[in-house]
DNA sequence: TCCATAATTCAACGAATATTGAAATGATGA
DNA sequence: TCATCATTTCAATATTCGTTGAATTATGGA
């Protein structure tokens, strides 16, 4: 992962709505909610879930289909965990023994690289 | 850790050059690193090092000392584990083997939960 | 004490962010 | 086609953010 994503990462999940929002998703699963649900769980006006998924969507740490007249939104945890590396890279200056690798959340066909 | 100190954690690693200067101490250790040095290495004025500083250890994630006239910097990895296990956290609604639990960066004294 | 070095404080500026309300788009079913 | 529901687009606003420059505090050495 680049610099520029990770700093785009961090930013979408650095506000209140959208970290609830992303870790709604998390927890969701790789099937998602609809924005409708998600809204009603929040108590968020739709165009602010809007302008937040978009976000969370150019960070790369969200995908979007359609499903009749509902859009569902799931979380992309192949980025999570580059995020998670990415943070962690080179910790301690890779002196063996402190830092260990990072792993979590790679469900059913996400399989990550680390 | 509570929702509000993931979002200033993660709002403060959201930033380029706090980003830089994060991972610079994530990388030197649990030392840390002056902060004259860091503002030559990241080429940084050195009241906007202070900047970003400020917000760093207002998040959590930096500690200070100092020694002489210059001041120490070092990251908190107990810190940065608590923000991992955070984002990852009841991943896949806490589906076993998909979801491992997150470890990384624990340097000599500063074993985590985890 | 006087000076140089290291870092911080303060004030100010342009740029980006989050939310709101009103209007528009897209999909479904009668 | 018409009405309805789900979501998005657009424009406007107040707030926050990152950087700069000048001045200040704090430490150590001559």
């Amino acid at each position: 992962m680049e610099k520029t994503d990770a700093v785009a990462a961090l930013a979408a999940l650095a506000q209140h709505n959208r970290l609830d929002i992303y870790r709604l998703l998390v927890k969701a699963g790789p099937d998602g909610l609809s924005a409708g649900s998600i809204a009603t769980a929040l108590e968020l006006a739709p165009n602010t879930l809007t302008f937040h998924f978009d976000r969370l969507r150019q960070a790369g740490l969200i995908t979007v289909r359609r499903a009749g007249r509902s859009m569902i939104y799931a979380a992309r945890y192949d980025q999570m965990n580059a995020l998670l590396s990415f943070l962690t890279d080179n910790c301690c200056g890779g002196s063996e023994a402190h830092c260990v690798p990072v792993t979590a959340c790679a469900p059913k066909r996400a399989k990550t690289t680390a």
